[in-house]
DNA sequence: GGGACAAGT
DNA sequence: ATGGGACTTGTCCCA
């Protein structure tokens, strides 16, 4: 409207000038034409514009419905005739109907079943009827296929109700064909997997029907999702199939997912008091910066705002910035030391940045987060958002609580087991070179780890062409960060900011390395090769990884790629090393010491409250399982992990 | 809602 | 002349 109206003014004013040069103007190639509807779906999709789709996709609704026929089971011989009625084996869809409400509160209102063309719903108010329908989720010739199995998982623990495996998560198995998507929803994967639009089932305000009495929109709804489910069973496994993954998927992911919301259900104990004390000794120390700083500085201002912080240095200071960002100055750590060497504010804002941190993010928010019933902080793994294959921790991230610092490892011991139980901290050591050594086969690096040697002591050695009397330790953790560096992906210039030396320095390590250990040289250069040809990379169980970065005109763009293809198949071999671990150390643990509980996973260590007279047992328990993983998986050197014991976080960390 | 920054492996 | 380590999540500021 507004765009018509600009352009009849546009052309009244073209006409009354003179124009030299020979443009004609047509105001209708200027009208904004309704977007090509299929196109744009795709592209927002493919972009993983999710809610930009979302807000289209109402105006797309197709006009034929995608209403799914039900039968509403609330007694037992309606339930004895649904199941009776059934297919033998296959897919069973299962879609819960939750209450409104956050998915840890919420109540089961009733669970839709399907096998694609025969759908029922139940509610869950009535238990009589439910011995049928518990056989149907116990069937071990039924896949239960289900979007979020965890959350359906813990759902139902909550209930009193199980669901036996076999398991296909949609959710997962989308995430394993499509890593890089942020986006699983199930409404996305069946449009694309089966060009269903789900949702448009339900007409708006529809009567209440008499079959469906309340809530009719939403109980449809979750038979529309138990059918589409049913139906994306086969599509997904063939799809998975076709791309190696479907092993992966069945015999890791899978089993997985309930040893993730198991870990979620155990929870950490914490320490609140603990943390508030700490609180009110940090907000002493940050008051007392906070005078400091301003004193320095000639005025208040919000320390921490980043454009108000360089405002102070550069302009009322006057500075002299080392770097921008988008917006403005940079003000990061890396930035403030280097100032540091010309006035005395940087150094105090570095300091006053890391306590502040360490308070608002840990020390005041975790107890916010302790569930009142449990007493206890049950994280969310997540399991399909790092396109690495790395499992994710989120409210809160218990994978990033600090370990470095006296107020950071005050904050670890915080992190306790109960009375009578002790924690046991398992810790793979060096996973990530390991599995270089096993990638890259390089002769030196396999002898290394298989005589048990310190790697980062071995490369020292080569590195500097010492002998290990004359290794100080500057060149081990040279030597060290040269290592992660290679893991990493590494650039002269990365290193050199890393260890402080020249680029030219950097280099000549760097070249070093390569010398000495060629055959690694050769495992980038074919992971690079591989991820351009292929178009991704895969790990040791078929996880894959686009890197449609690698294909990019843009040099930049392009090294990010190759950076990818170097880094993904190690870090992911490593998440894949980890979750069989996960899996067997479990169900050993359900065997042998049902009170030892698994409560968190940080990418190569695995943490567990243990009654303290099963202590000794289980630590023998899983080290060996952990250990195991690596010949399981055919590894060609030896894995090794370290145990630490504690009362909390902080002195059970190896 | 995006950017800057900082915490972890 | 400037920029090149991977993968995350949470907090804060600011438009």
């Amino acid at each position: 409207m507004i765009e018509q109206a600009e352009n009849a003014r546009l052309s009244r004013r073209l006409a009354t000038i003179q124009l030299d040069s020979p443009v004609t103007f047509d105001s209708e190639t200027y009208h904004v034409k309704p977007p090509h509807q299929d196109q744009l779906i795709d592209l927002l999709r493919e972009l993983g514009f999710t809610t930009l789709l979302k807000s289209f996709q109402p105006s797309f609704a197709p006009a034929e419905t995608n209403e799914v026929k039900t039968e509403l089971v609330q007694d037992e011989p309606s339930a004895q005739k649904f199941v009776a009625g059934l297919p033998k084996g296959g897919a069973l869809g299962l879609q819960c109907l939750l209450s409104p409400g956050s998915s840890m509160q919420a109540d089961v209102q009733g669970i839709a079943l399907s096998t694609g063309d025969k759908t029922s719903f139940i509610p869950l108010d009535v238990r009589t009827y439910m011995r049928p329908i518990t056989a149907l989720l116990h069937d071990p010739t039924r896949t239960k296929v289900v979007h979020d199995l965890k959350a359906t998982l813990l759902v139902f623990h909550r209930i009193g109700l199980t669901l036996a495996a076999p398991y296909l998560d949609t959710m997962v198995a989308d995430y394993l064909l499509n890593p890089n998507r942020r986006d699983h929803q199930l409404e996305t994967i069946a449009f694309e997997v089966l060009d269903h639009r789900l949702g448009t089932g339900q007409k708006e305000n529809a009567a209440p029907q008499s079959l469906f009495d309340e809530d009719t929109g939403s109980r449809e709804k979750a038979a529309e999702a138990a059918s589409v489910l049913a139906k994306l069973a086969p599509a997904l496994t063939e799809r998975l199939s076709d791309q190696g993954s479907l092993t992966l998927f069945t015999n890791v992911e899978m089993p997985l997912v309930s040893v993730l919301a198991e870990i979620e259900r155990n929870g950490f104990l914490l320490d609140v008091e603990a943390l508030h004390r700490l609180s009110k000794e940090l907000e002493r120390d940050l008051d007392k910066m906070i005078e400091t700083i301003e004193g320095l500085a000639g005025g208040e201002f919000n320390i921490n705002s980043p454009k108000q912080l360089a405002t102070v240095l550069f302009e009322k200071l006057g500075l002299r910035p080392i770097r921008k960002t988008k917006t403005g100055y940079s003000t990061d750590e890396d930035t403030l030391t280097q100032l540091a060497t010309q006035h005395e504010l940087p150094a105090q804002i570095v300091n006053y940045r890391s306590l502040s941190k360490l308070k608002s993010t840990y020390v005041d928010a975790l107890p916010e987060l302790v569930n009142p019933e449990t007493k206890r902080l049950h994280t969310s793994l997540n399991q399909t958002v790092a396109a690495t294959g790395r499992l994710s921790s989120t409210e809160p991230n218990l994978q990033n609580i600090p370990v470095k610092g006296e107020y950071g490892l005050r904050i670890r011991e915080a992190f306790i087991a109960p009375a009578g139980h002790t924690l046991l901290c398992a810790d793979y050591s060096q996973v990530e070179p390991r599995i270089l050594a096993h990638l890259s086969q390089d002769p030196r690096l396999l002898a290394v780890f298989a005589k048990g040697e310190d790697i980062h002591m071995a490369t020292a050695m080569e590195i500097f062409g010492l002998s290990a009397s004359h290794i100080t330790r500057d060149m081990r953790r040279v030597a060290k960060t040269v290592v992660f560096g290679i893991v990493y992906g590494i650039s002269p210039f990365g290193l050199a900011s890393n260890i402080g030396v020249s680029q030219a320095e950097a280099k000549k390590y760097i070249e070093t390395f390569f010398e000495k250990f060629s055959a690694v040289r050769a495992l980038m250069d074919r992971n690079i090769e591989e991820g351009k040809t292929k178009g991704y990379t895969t790990t040791i169980l078929g996880r894959r990884r686009p890197i449609p970065e690698l294909q990019s005109g843009d040099p930049t763009q392009r090294g990010f790629g190759e950076r990818m293809a170097v880094n993904s198949p190690i870090q992911g071999s490593a998440a894949d090393l980890i979750k069989v671990a996960m899996i067997d150390v479990n169900n050993a643990l359900h065997h042998e010491m049902p009170h030892t509980k698994m409560i968190l996973q940080v990418h190569d260590e695995l943490i567990f409250e243990v009654p303290e007279k099963e202590l000794a047992e289980a630590k023998h328990l899983v080290k060996t399982v952990m250990e195991e993983t690596g010949k399981k998986l055919g590894l060609s050197v030896p894995l090794k992990v370290d145990l630490g014991t504690g009362h909390n976080w902080r002195v059970a960390h190896p």
